[in-house]
DNA sequence: GAATATAGGACTGGTAGGGTCGGATATTAT
DNA sequence: ATAATATCCGACCCTACCAGTCCTATATTC
């Protein structure tokens, strides 16, 4: 459906939320959980590999939680898909291997030019940071 | 993943072909099947969708198939996946419907912000034509 | 050492997408 | 007429993926 998952969704949603924060305060998953109504252990999750990825810091222990760890106006939304889905925000699946990754490759006559739609995507989410969807 | 169906790049595929031969030419599903290796029964569906839709014009009988019903100049891309999705090209569901459609709506926070991105996505599927990937 | 936070593996359940099958209908050619 | 060949269309399967849950381990503070 061409559709952005949950996931980022709520990854945007929490990013968001410590954007809108003093820069350095830290915001526990048990609160964006709450504050959102979102669940509690995917949100948990989904913070994790933000903070595997390094746009989050995280503290562990009973004053832990998460801190950005960029600059809103450097976090763009292009890496948080990648973190959080595992994969780039892509229009056809061909492009990211070669032939093997598609039995169609040879035959494929779209791939070429989907590609420039894909650029075109690929901008628009390179483009676009955290800062602007505060 | 946000990622084109399978469905909408057969489509494509088999439209790319009716665009290229002379117009008014008769293409059947075998024909693309096997020209592109492409399942039958399912890109049968998919051409079925397309005529519903007004894409193509279909012709039953021995001698049947289907042509272009539209210039491929004048053919978006953004129909194309409507048709055959049942969908338009969207970044969250969210912009379909209401307040009903999502249970986040008034606590979404992100919902304007992507809409930024949603109306680029729209002009980039809507300005494309099946011309522009022959 | 109790409380509370992240870390992370394992599992479930629903749903949508890709693909298949079977039969009905229309048209042409023999 | 009837065989051949095309679209039409409903029903079905099956697999993968996604959202969400559960449970336990580990780190940190008080």
């Amino acid at each position: 459906m061409l559709q952005l998952s949950k996931k980022v969704e709520y990854g945007l949603i929490a990013l968001r939320h410590m954007a809108m924060k003093p820069s350095g305060n830290v915001v526990t998953t048990k609160e964006l959980a709450n504050e959102y109504d979102l669940p509690y252990e995917l949100l948990a999750k989904i913070m994790q590999k933000l903070a595997r990825g390094g746009v989050v810091r995280s503290l562990q222990g009973v004053k832990g939680g998460y801190t950005l760890a960029q600059r809103p106006s450097d976090l763009k939304v292009a890496l948080v898909i990648r973190i959080i889905d595992d994969s780039k925000p892509m229009v056809a699946e061909c492009y990211t291997e070669g032939p093997e990754g598609c039995y169609l490759f040879y035959n494929c006559t779209i791939r070429r030019p989907l590609g420039k739609l894909q650029r075109n995507l690929n901008v628009l989410f390179d483009q676009m940071t955290v800062q602007e969807i505060i």
